[in-house]
DNA sequence: GTTCCTGCAAAAGATTTGCAGTGAC
DNA sequence: GTCACTGCAAATCTTTTGCAGGAAC
């Protein structure tokens, strides 16, 4: 393990995929970059748009094999927030995560943490009798502004 | 609305789209038994093989067509557990409904509900000022026979 | 007879794969 | 020099759409 508060999220994945006998490559330090800035849930395709947008068009390809890269590492993580596409965002090395609210009216996506969420998370599993890994939560309605 | 009780799952269905003003089709009943049949969430190819192995090979069209007007008419739930693809499950007319451990071992789907998760929910979402129409909750880990 | 339902074929999207060339170490 | 990374094109897979014939009411 790597000291957790002495890197940034960008560094930290360098720093992971390089100790793992991987090399470093242009089109993944882009997409890297784009997850940094960006903290919520992108398509493949946003991203695809955000780097042709800022001058630094990435062939699809590379984008589907980057982020599949850091899911298998734990860097990242698919969120499936609606039909049709699956969404990435980065996954904190401190564990801290967080859910989604989709706003039917506007479309946005809302992020949220709940500790008595988590903690309802936790008692089901024990009740269950299953060890809980991972787990998504997401809410549809309307956002405050559309409210 | 119809009185409840009376009526099994694919009762109130047909009941449900004839007064909406639908005509009824050989297709949409036997997707609508499969779907009263299956009590966990369905995706539409394994509808289509379903249907199929019982010899009532149906139009994959047909099956995205069916499941679609079920969703709109609030009769049917789509529901994304993994990547891919879509699944789809009954809504029962009480309102009742429940959430899905994914095994990542075996790649069951266990259906389970929890009046605390509920609650935590809607705590949230008075929190945050948001009104919440519906909710997902999908865990992933093992369950209790690989555990 | 009108309107909805169904099946087939084609289209549209998202994602994956094969391959050849480039770049990192 | 080796092995990973990238881009392009083609393939795959799920889902949607157009259209013509058939069935429900």
């Amino acid at each position: 393990m790597l000291p957790p508060m002495a890197f940034t999220w960008s560094e930290y994945v360098h720093a992971s995929l390089v100790a793992a006998g991987l090399k470093r490559g242009a089109a993944r330090d882009r997409i890297v970059e784009i997850l940094a800035e960006q903290p919520c849930a992108l398509s493949a395709i946003e991203i695809e748009d955000s780097l042709r947008r800022r001058g630094e068009p990435t062939a699809r390809a590379s984008i589907y094999r980057v982020l599949e890269l850091l899911v298998e590492h734990g860097l990242a993580e698919r969120v499936v927030v609606g039909s049709g596409q699956a969404r990435f965002e980065r996954l904190e090395y401190d564990g801290d995560h967080h859910h989604h609210l989709v706003c039917d009216r506007c479309g946005d996506l809302v992020a949220f943490d709940d500790p008595g969420l988590e903690l309802a998370i936790s008692r089901v599993s024990q009740r269950l009798g299953v060890r809980v890994e991972s787990h998504d939560v997401t809410l549809h309605g309307a956002c405050a502004r559309c409210h």
